[in-house]
RNA sequence: UGGACCAUGGUGUAAUGGUAACACUACAGGUUUUGGUUCUGUCAUUAUGGGUUCGAGUCCCGUUGGUCCAACCA
């Protein structure tokens, strides 16, 4: 090898937003510091498009040596819980992300109060005591201007005492407002006056009863940026529209704290990437709301549901949630991903994780009549193929078995190259066994039985099993398993874009939530399967464990599960060729 | 009939004016004690019409299509 060549590091292309962070850093912004922010509303679990937010804003900090803060935008104490916040720390947890520390929007409450006073001392701001109908119709539309309201140049004193009314909780809402007075014409609609507080005259989870009027989101979330310290405010695209507004807040909050407009200096900057839509999957925190409260699914957990945690329990890794979102990227191009991108994201990740065992699903017993009777042996078999050390477990071979009903077939085609009678099959770490007959209801046809003798020179491991045999099943010892309770899992949606197809049988049919909903909802996204049989030493393993049922799918422990009545889910099936 | 943003295989992403690359899907085949895994192969006039340039997926103009913005939500 010549000296001169040197070794090529195959480095990582970078995503937009990191490599627009590279320069910032490398050109000195903010004084070459990195802090984000992940700011989730504490009013419903976070879903898998949450995921994408989080593993950009907690990975660019990660990657570029900054931090994350994990910040609860808690503006609107109509809608928010408690509840959410410890569900929402668990799954970032869980993700395996740390933040720097959590804050609260609610934190700033009083500064953004008195900046708000400052706004309004300023000239900046006005109480405007119309009517929201009066207000929205002033505002114009996109393609034509709005006017100017009447309460606008009100005088400064009176705002003031307005204002404070406001809060003093003896005004109705929706009685008055306080807006920014910017430019009814603009063609950025968030620039014609934008509300900054509104009455609400509700207690605040965390606040209590000191506010009565709350900040609107446009008034808050650059404030707190700019307070905390945040340097990159990463978030999805519908904010392009409101980045003017917030840059126009920072700069007013900057000089009313005196720090100048030194654009270099202690300024977070908005960047916008697009956020994420997957074909069959309902994503709106709206809407999967309705789904629990209607009882289509059973709770934000609920293995069908896009919730992190529904995920989870579905049986995805966080590797393999992360591995998903790392395979769609980042860009400002509006995607409907493919959930098959998913699901062979979670296929890689488990087929290296996932522990082996066997299961059968729809069983149908074998007899080999040449085993002796009331004998038994234990089989050692691999936890995991494809990581020999993590060592074996084993399972009881008998006279008696059971194997999946469409294993077996009394006249195979061609292609088909399992058990039939007249051939030889292997039975996995086990022995060759040669189908010898079967027997058959008369009526119906149904099989009920199928015989076959053993070679018993031929048990696995040892010389005699290395003999080609096209055909390889799993099976399970009758009265050496255990009953299992299986549920089967598809999409919970039949068409691709449910969010569109919803939105239009809402406007055609005149009927909303749940009615608009229920002609698009999969009758068969849960089939429960109680009459599965699986091994007894999978059956004790605890809750959200990644198993692989061998030959069928990736399947992993519900928390209802227990040793004497096991609970699998499914979370995805094995790639099968079948019969190509 | 306003403004902002976007368009690269079936899906998603890369190529930062210089040979259109990668992953997934699908299909075909090899290996295999999981019809899994693994390996090999096949699948694109870069939406469209012009322009600039020695050279354009990339820059400019038009066209078409799409997303977002008119909550006292975030």
């Amino acid at each position: 090898m010549s000296t001169t060549e040197a070794v090529v590091e195959k480095k990582e292309p970078l995503n937009f937003i990191e490599q627009k962070i590279k320069e910032d850093l490398a050109a000195g912004l903010n004084g070459g510091r990195l802090q984000t922010r992940f700011p989730p509303e504490p009013n419903g679990y976070l879903h898998i498009g949450h995921a994408k937010a989080i593993a950009m804003d907690f990975g660019v900090a990660r990657k570029f040596g900054g931090v994350c803060n994990l910040r609860m935008d808690d503006t609107n104490p109509q809608k928010e819980d408690m509840e959410y916040v410890r569900a929402i720390e668990r799954d970032i947890e869980w993700l395996g992300f740390k933040w720097g520390k959590v804050v609260y929007a609610s934190d700033y409450f009083q500064e953004l109060w008195d900046f708000a006073v400052w706004c309004i001392k300023t000239g900046r701001a006005y109480v405007d005591e119309q009517t929201s109908e009066q207000i929205a119709a002033q505002k114009g539309t996109p393609t034509t201007p709005g006017v100017n309201s009447p309460y606008r140049d009100r005088p400064i004193e009176e705002s003031l005492a307005l204002f404070q009314e406001m809060n003093s909780g003896n005004m109705e809402p929706g009685k008055a407002i306080l807006r920014a007075k910017i430019d009814m014409t603009s063609s950025n609609m968030h620039f014609r006056d934008p509300i900054m507080y509104r009455v609400l005259n509700m207690p605040h989870w965390r606040t209590g009863s000191t506010w009565n009027a709350y900040p609107m989101y446009d008034f808050t979330h650059g404030q707190s940026d700019y307070l905390e310290g945040v340097t990159h405010s990463i978030c999805t695209l519908e904010f392009v529209s409101h980045r003017e507004l917030y840059d126009l807040f920072v700069d007013w909050i900057k000089e009313w704290k005196g720090e100048g407009d030194n654009l270099n200096d202690n300024r977070p900057r908005q960047y916008e990437f697009n956020k994420l839509n997957l074909n069959y999957t309902l994503m709106s925190k709206r809407n999967l709301l309705i789904l629990t409260k209607e009882g289509v699914v059973n709770g934000w957990d609920d293995p069908r549901m896009p919730t992190i945690c529904g995920i989870r329990r579905r049986g995805y890794s966080p590797e393999s949630i992360l591995r998903f979102i790392d395979s769609i990227g980042y860009t400002t191009f509006d995607a409907l991903n493919d959930v098959k991108l998913m699901e062979a994201a979670a296929r890689a990740d488990l087929n290296d994780r996932a522990t082996r065992v066997s299961a059968v699903l729809d069983p149908v017993k074998v007899v080999i009549t040449n085993y002796p009777e009331g004998q038994t042996e234990e089989l050692e078999v691999m936890n995991n193929p494809e990581h020999p050390e993590e060592g074996t477990h084993f399972i009881t071979f008998g006279r008696e078995l059971w194997i999946e009903r469409d294993d077996f077939k009394t006249e195979p085609d061609k292609k088909f190259f399992r058990m039939c009678p007249g051939k030889e099959t292997r039975l996995k770490s086990a022995y060759i066994v040669d189908c010898t007959g079967y027997k058959a209801n008369p009526e119906t046809g149904v099989v009920e039985e199928i015989y076959c003798t053993y070679d018993p020179d031929s048990k696995a491991g040892t010389p005699g099993a290395n003999r080609k045999v096209k055909g390889t099943l799993h099976w399970l010892a009758c009265g050496h398993c255990v009953q299992a309770e299986v549920r089967n899992y598809e999409c919970l949606w039949t068409c691709e874009n449910p969010r569109d197809a919803i939105k239009q049988y809402e406007k055609e049919h005149g009927v909303r939530g749940i009615d608009a909903m229920r002609p698009f909802l999969n009758p068969n996204s849960l089939s429960v399967n109680t009459a599965a049989f699986v091994e007894q030493w999978a059956a004790e393993l605890p809750a959200f464990s990644y198993l692989q049922f061998q030959r069928i799918g990736y399947y992993n422990v519900d928390p209802d599960s227990t040793p004497q009545h096991p609970v699998f889910n499914s979370t995805v099936g094995l790639k099968d060729s079948k019969g190509k």
